[in-house]
DNA sequence: CTTACGGCCTGGGTGC
DNA sequence: TGCACCCAGGCCGTAA
């Protein structure tokens, strides 16, 4: 699933291989993650890719239309033109979303679903088994409208800025860390591992946090999503990066997905709740559950089994 | 207004 | 070998 980390090690790994790189043709598979379809095959043959970003769990291709006059939009006043070029294919990877250049002559792999030709002779393919990724063409206004739903980036924001948006909110703090218009590219397992850092129970509600908690956690989640980036990522269902390589911070991880083994600070066994819909891992002791907070424990009861509709896929926009 | 919660999409893994 | 079910992240509708 990949996060921040894992988001941003992607784009680097794309920047180094396909930066500058022309789509020639687009091939489409399933389609039901895709914003429009039709606008992927119509905008994005000929376009070079100018710049590859990050932002939040997002990866944003900046795409450069043909200019005609043999003016390149890489070679020169690179900043004026990325103000130009707004058009962007936004990628998010959902939980099983990978994507990678390959020989064209490569063989797809199961679950592929878009497929981007470019000028060196590869293919950049995108697969996703659950398709729970998104993927849409996105310029001028309706990009800038998209981009401006999300929160801060956890690297960039100010320790002063980051507590004053927790500390005015009566939710709870995981839910907080979660909600991408808040905070942008931080999922379940970098939220759980700031929280062991720091100290606090996820289910601790933000206004409820000192200031020097609200502090204590936005270093914490700095310095994770900092060293998760040198480790290349998390690899814990199936990320891999650009050069198909997985991450190492899974090695690292301090409550996410350890329920039951002891706490590398003090030893008490880490334990798991449902806090704000999503698996938390905690340490009972070092994150002491408040006061009147009433845990969700995981497999709670049975369901009552009702047949589902299915149907109803994403709208246009 | 803000927050909480359940359901929905999908298919790999698991356990019976 | 078959199969029912759990689970994941993001989003949405509804309730409090």
């Amino acid at each position: 699933m990949p996060e921040l980390p894992e988001v941003e090690t992607l784009a680097r790994g794309l920047r180094q291989t396909v930066l500058g790189r022309r789509i020639l043709s687009v091939t489409l598979g399933k389609t039901d993650f895709i914003d429009d379809p039709i606008a992927l095959e119509q905008h994005l043959p000929g376009r070079q890719i100018t710049a590859v970003e990050r932002y939040g769990k997002f990866m944003l291709l900046r795409l450069m239309p043909p200019t005609g006059v043999g003016t390149s939009g890489l070679a020169r006043n690179g900043e004026a033109d990325g103000k130009k070029t707004s058009e962007s294919l936004l990628v998010h990877l959902g939980m099983t979303g990978h994507i990678a250049p390959h020989p064209a002559a490569q063989p797809c792999a199961k679950h592929t679903h878009a497929c981007f030709l470019l000028d060196d002779g590869r293919e950049l393919r995108y697969m996703d088994a659950r398709r729970f990724g998104r993927m849409a063409y996105l310029a001028g206004e309706a990009l800038e409208e998209e981009l401006r739903g999300f929160g801060a980036d956890p690297l960039e924001v100010s320790a002063e800025e980051f507590v004053a948006r927790v500390r005015t909110r009566r939710a709870r703090v995981k839910a907080l860390l979660l909600d991408q218009g808040l905070l942008r590219g931080v999922g379940n397992i970098y939220a759980d591992e700031s929280l062991w850092r720091a100290k606090i129970h996820p289910a601790r509600l933000g206004a409820h946090l000192t200031r020097k908690q609200a502090g204590a956690l936005h270093r914490a989640l700095r310095t994770i999503l900092e060293k998760a980036i040198v480790m290349r990522g998390s690899s814990i269902s199936d990320f891999l990066d650009a050069e198909g390589e997985p991450g190492e911070y899974q090695r690292r991880h301090r409550a996410y997905g350890r329920e039951g083994k002891p706490c590398y600070r003090c030893g008490t066994q880490v334990r798991r709740a449902i806090v704000a819909g999503r698996s938390s891992y905690f340490c009972p002791r070092c994150q002491p559950v408040p006061r009147g907070s009433a845990l969700t424990l995981p497999l709670p009861k049975r369901k009552t089994k009702q047949r589902r509709n299915a149907i109803g896929r994403r709208g246009s926009g």
